[in-house]
DNA sequence: GTCTATAGCGGGATAGAC
DNA sequence: GTCTATCCCGCTATAGAC
């Protein structure tokens, strides 16, 4: 608790409430109150709520993606590689617990004047490069290659991606009233991991059964 | 565009501006405006924003929840249950291009006073017969048994969930201006459910391999 | 660098005419 | 049922003292 500077002090408080409550609902003053600092001082630090916003976006995100992209480029075995990344990106969830919750903010903002482009061009480099790590994996005969690369890693990253968005209702489904506990999330992200080896690596689904019949009722 | 009942009319509207722009960000003159009505207007059929908002989640949570609830108990042998249900969800975001961003929004806000307790509940009723279903393929010997049943749930979920959530970005990565094709949207799902079912009855990942190593760099 | 005070605007909600 | 006019509040942002 000792003193911080002031900046890193109001990008923090902004951080948490812009997650918590989205970029309309969060006052100015209310950053304030969060940071313990008096409201107007944010406005000598950053020249206006949007900015501030962006900041904290830029901030978070820049780091988010330096992490993620050291573990795919760590020149691993394809599989190991796409285990590390569902490693990585739970790490960077856990430690950064507003991470997908702005996120998921940014998503369903339509085209936001926010900082939309700021995350497709992150997430656009990282989806390349798991792409990339795919198909590698397929020229040399790990993964199976009826699979579409591109749908493969949004598969991938769903898994992971959802379960932390939706915390809230993933953690009422399983049991809990607040938090999902650490050795809960642990757990998940080795089954994900289970499941999508065996995805990846697995015989196709058995071609039997009149699996394609009525859609509609 | 012949003349439909106000109510209508201003659910209509509120529910793309809220879908679009969140709860806050959007005002009520606003709505008006999109419904081509005078917005003191609202108040005549809804008592103020905050039950507005609630009536749109219902309308539409209350339809999905009960056209998914129908796929998994049409009483189909498991595997195609859950095939169903994925076909069930993709149609409904279809059809519904709006829930998405909804459920993205009420999930990321933490302890929204605004509707998630509604959204809790049908999305966890509808979680405990996944789960069933899930159990009972298992026990079919159709499943494979190491597979945890709620984590399962969550991975398939996941994909669907996920993909229409982030359109925007997922549009983006794979290459689109705007809109995802709907022609890509049923290969993605077809993908979705040949991942899925591969991973569900596949063989373990083969534990060859050193896969557990380092963690950190 | 940090605070007080306040301008100025836009939003939610109401009163009441038609 | 639908519209006009308006109140009142709270928010962003600025001016300026310390």
């Amino acid at each position: 608790m000792a003193t911080q500077d002031s900046t890193t002090l109001i990008l923090d408080a902004a951080e948490a409430l812009f997650a918590r409550q989205g970029f309309a609902a969060t006052t100015i003053k209310a950053i304030g109150r969060e940071a313990g600092l008096n409201s107007a001082l944010l406005y000598y630090y950053f020249p206006d709520k949007e900015r501030l916003y962006h900041a904290v976006l830029e901030r978070r995100l820049g780091t988010a993606n330096r992490e993620l992209s050291q573990r795919l480029t760590a020149g691993l075995p394809p599989l190991e590689a796409l285990e590390q990344l569902l490693q990585g990106y739970a790490r960077l969830m856990h430690d950064a617990p507003n991470l997908p919750r702005l996120l998921a903010r940014e998503f369903a903002d339509h085209q936001a004047a926010h900082a939309l482009p700021l995350i497709r061009e992150l997430a656009a480099g990282l989806f390349q490069r798991i792409c990339d790590v795919i198909r590698a994996g397929q020229a040399a005969g790990h993964i199976r290659k009826d699979l579409d690369p591109r749908f493969t890693a949004i598969s991938l990253v769903s898994q992971m991606a959802w379960f932390f968005v939706a915390q809230p209702a993933v953690s009422r489904m399983l049991g809990y009233e607040g938090i999902v506990p650490p050795a809960t999330v642990k757990a998940y992200i080795e089954h994900a991991a289970r499941f999508s080896m065996a995805a990846l690596t697995g015989l196709p689904a058995p071609p039997a059964k009149s699996t394609r019949k009525r859609v509609r009722t």
